[in-house]
DNA sequence: ATATGTTATGTTACAACATAACATTTATAG
DNA sequence: CTATAAATGTTATGTTGTAACATAACATAT
């Protein structure tokens, strides 16, 4: 487990503790599988990797249920158009998010999580509300190609 | 079938024919069975709605391939975050498109397709290539609850 | 009219993703 | 220490989607 990985689970458990929930170990040992991956993980991606690093099999249905506690408590992102979870890039921030935006590369699978401009978003929501529409559950998600497999030769 | 539908099929058939592919009989009515929906509607409901409205089982294997074709001709999208399809909002217009944009209410799960303002999709795609990423598939989903149902009491 | 190629559709089997329902274990408050 | 709530395990099943291969329908050339 990677120092950074170390500060990134410390910072998860007190935010837990102030929330007066439990990061128990195999909830924690979860998040670490998805702090872990480059990529994001399907749920029996989850399985097959905590089996390896972790030398135990839970069963799928237990790691939903993982992944549903890490959603809601906001160390995790789901991936609507791709099945997959991912951790959230900003959990050792303290600033209130911005609305997440997830740029997913249709190649390598790589996933970059940026932060929309509150002014755009702004606009958006603003043309959004025109229509008598209230969002909830802002994430954007954006398919296309990486900076990185742009510049490969195919 | 109503005159509105009747209308829609026949624009369909004629951009069918300026590109030089067939709108057989069953994709034909694959798109009718979304037309006639007022709600997205997943593979097997279009199944089973096929069956109901023209006395005919097709193989679900079949309804995946008629909707890959009407998705390829752009009459009907995939809404990713709900694995569900609906016709395009836009058969009869001419006029070249906007992003699309889906407002997807999580309560009644009716589906509304806007465009984009041109001028805040181009904010975002440039927010975006700062970041060295090229989009595809432009498509937005966002979800939260209609006008209809914020006013009705729970 | 027959052969051949092409596109569309059918069939079977299965992979991948996800939840329901109920049982058991573990943590902790009284 | 025990009642109870929370977490996890178990089993079964539902939902979405694709692979691989077969057949049907139709067009075109001879």
């Amino acid at each position: 487990m990677s120092l950074n990985i170390d500060q990134i689970i410390k910072k998860s458990q007190e935010a837990c503790v102030l929330a007066g929930v439990k990061l128990t170990t195999k909830r924690k040992n979860v998040l670490i599988v998805l702090l872990s991956s480059i990529r994001p993980l399907s749920a029996y991606e989850i399985f097959e990797r905590y089996k390896d690093q972790f030398n135990e099999s839970l069963p799928v249905m237990s790691i939903y249920r993982m992944l549903d506690f890490l959603i809601r408590e906001k160390f995790v992102h789901k991936l609507e158009t791709a099945n997959q979870y991912i951790a959230c890039a900003h959990i050792t921030c303290d600033h209130q998010h911005e609305t997440p935006q997830f740029l997913i590369c249709d190649n390598c699978h790589v996933v970059k999580e940026v932060g929309i401009k509150r002014n755009i978003m702004a606009k958006l929501e603003q043309s959004i509300q025109s229509t008598g529409f209230t969002l909830s559950h802002q994430q954007l998600e954006l398919h296309g190609i990486c900076e990185h497999c742009q510049n490969k030769p195919k």
